[in-house]
DNA sequence: GCAAAAATTTGAATCGATCCAACGAAAGTG
DNA sequence: CACTTTCGTTGGATCGATTCAAATTTTTGC
């Protein structure tokens, strides 16, 4: 069987054919994208002639190059590419990507690497027409990166601030106070943050200082939104500890440990993510503690798995296919201009939040 | 800002630079794909006169066409785009696409369409090197749209027999005989099957004859693994009820109905798949049967979420990610010959499969 | 039957780079 | 000092198509 794939006969091209055909490259290109202003006698004559040839069709390496457009977005990030197939957040802006790629029929290419050398590289040979950039992690590279590729490009969880690059992203504070409120509201006095990063290779609690001198504006904001409207309560913030977590398993657990080891625990955990939420749900189940029986969690993002997990966890929705589908057409619209948007966020209560035990 | 973004002055060409700078195009060129042999003062001199005009570097469109390797794979399918976030089984197998893909630093192109000329095209003009198709649905439209291409390209979940495509499976006999095996083994028997399709766009109970004519030989294979052993174990597959499904929510359901609407419902269920699996689960608990007290379960593919079901899923699991791994290679090293591979599938053992009842 | 209009076809130019044979200049050699 | 090497640079050829103004053929109108 393997013989019915030839060596290497370098392939044949349209002029072949069009040499074989007894007619000019242009009319061989138009008997392929025009067909209607060829000749039919003409048009069947090239199409046998390229069909007895072996010929694959007019190759899009050649159109690119003429056409100037790829007719794809490229989605980067400095996280492996399973990363777009594993996390949940980014599978949701993934669907949503897909779908205004999908309406005009615009592809996709992933853009990511091991390494920094690699990531350049790619970012710098990626087949696109421009950049939706995840800004999770590394952001400030991913731009720096991005930029001299002087394509389009938007960032996504900036987290950053920088006026000159166009974003999508959501009002942190509004949100923030939004699960701040709710858990007031319920009763709630005793209060810990667990939060995501406020500069980079950290964790652990952290001081008003290093939140001043934060370089992650989303997470201050979202601080910000916490105390802002605990404060409106009439809780002290200064005596709610904020625990700085990397986003995933082991610092957050270590962030349980300190906050519940000191006398009076917190009756409700606000989280910057549903990851750090999900994983509390399952550090305190762990511990026999009742969710939200003896503490209410409320998470950030509004990822699926939320609906899904023991207690369902209430959180602070981000519109993420809307984010995703919003970024998609404004790489695929684009006019020049940069552009931000903010979105509105959502509280959604499931679960994973009630009253505080009624001994407290 | 958006002045930042000058309007559309075509960009600038690497000849504009070696012009700019008196070199000749031949040594701008080698500035930036080979530095190593142009002279200090004259590689110096040129990068600053691109610097200076706001040159992007190479432009891989250009080196695209003369290198004649796109470096990227393409990964295409029927469903719309969004599949490859949503849908469990292909998320694992897109990670272990990615996983060889990011070892040899290439890149993912997602190739799909809403209508079936949409997709023509998408696949006609992908910039890809080779194509993994996922023929879940619609494969043999999917394989001669590819095949058009002249590229080299693997089938995975092919269905059919076609001895000239490359094509990864599984032994999805042995891998039946696995489950029926586990199950006549705990003292089942009175079974019932819900398969995946014989052919297109049928649902409902199949009889010999249809199974005898049946298109995608995948589910004749399982259904074939699972007969075989029943018999060894003395059951009367003639008896045994199959039930075709189109691997979702409503024929699944109706699937059930049928099959539990008998005088002897079975007290096991061969599911062709974790999807069917779940649904089925889904149903009988519904119904306040328990599984696996009343009915044992056991799926087929091995998906993440089978683990996380309650019960969670005995299945057949195929090695998902290797098979993607495999794909994606086979397409990076392609060496112009037409492979088959089968690999083998494990019975995992989980919860949702055990004794018949004793009264049965 | 002939001019004007319409329909096709042609072929050179272009898209943006890389490759490579040939060449000139500087350095090394006997 | 002539003669090789070595090193850097040059510029034409090439990758595979599309485009478009001009040339050519066919149709139409009278």
């Amino acid at each position: 069987m393997a013989s019915l794939v030839t060596g290497n006969p370098r392939p044949v091209r349209l002029a072949d054919i069009a040499k074989a055909a007894g007619v000019s490259h242009g009319t061989a290109s138009n008997v392929f994208s025009r067909p209607e202003i060829v000749r039919e006698e003409v048009r069947e004559r090239v199409k046998a002639m390229a069909e007895a040839m072996g010929y694959a069709g007019p190759d899009p390496k050649g159109r690119l190059l003429r056409a100037g457009k790829v007719n794809a977005i490229g989605v980067a990030t400095t996280e492996p590419l399973s990363y777009f197939f594993d996390d949940p957040f980014a599978r949701v802006m993934m669907a949503g990507i897909s779908e205004a790629c999908d309406a005009t029929g615009a592809g996709i290419a992933l853009v990511s690497a091991g390494n920094d050398e690699k990531l350049a590289w790619n970012i710098q040979s990626a087949l696109v027409d421009g950049f939706v950039l995840f800004c999770i992690d590394g952001g400030p590279r991913l731009v720096e990166l991005t930029r001299e590729r002087k394509l389009p490009f938007v960032a996504l969880e900036l987290g950053f601030e920088d006026d000159t690059v166009s974003a999508i992203g959501v009002d942190n504070v509004a949100g923030a106070r939004l699960a701040a409120r709710h858990l007031c509201e319920l009763g709630h006095r005793r209060f810990a943050v667990l939060s995501l990063q406020f500069a980079d290779d950290r964790t652990g609690l952290v001081s008003a200082e290093q939140v001043e001198a934060a370089v992650y504006t989303g997470t201050r904001d979202r601080l910000a939104g916490y105390f802002d409207e605990l404060c409106r309560f009439g809780v002290d913030t200064a005596k709610v500890p904020v625990y700085e977590t990397e986003n995933e398993e082991a610092s957050t657990r270590a962030g349980l440990e300190t906050i519940f080891a000191g006398a009076e625990p917190p009756t409700a955990i606000l989280a910057m993510s549903d990851r750090i939420a999900m994983v509390a749900i399952e550090w305190l189940t762990e511990r026999g503690m009742q969710v939200p029986g003896d503490v209410s969690i409320v998470g950030f993002d509004g990822v699926p798995d939320g609906a899904l997990c023991d207690p369902p966890l209430t959180t602070v929705a981000q519109p993420i296919t809307e984010i995703g589908r919003r970024a998609a057409r404004m790489i695929l619209d684009f006019d020049g201009a940069v552009r931000r948007e903010t979105l509105d966020v959502e509280l959604v209560v499931r679960a994973s939040s009630g009253p505080p035990p009624s001994g407290s």
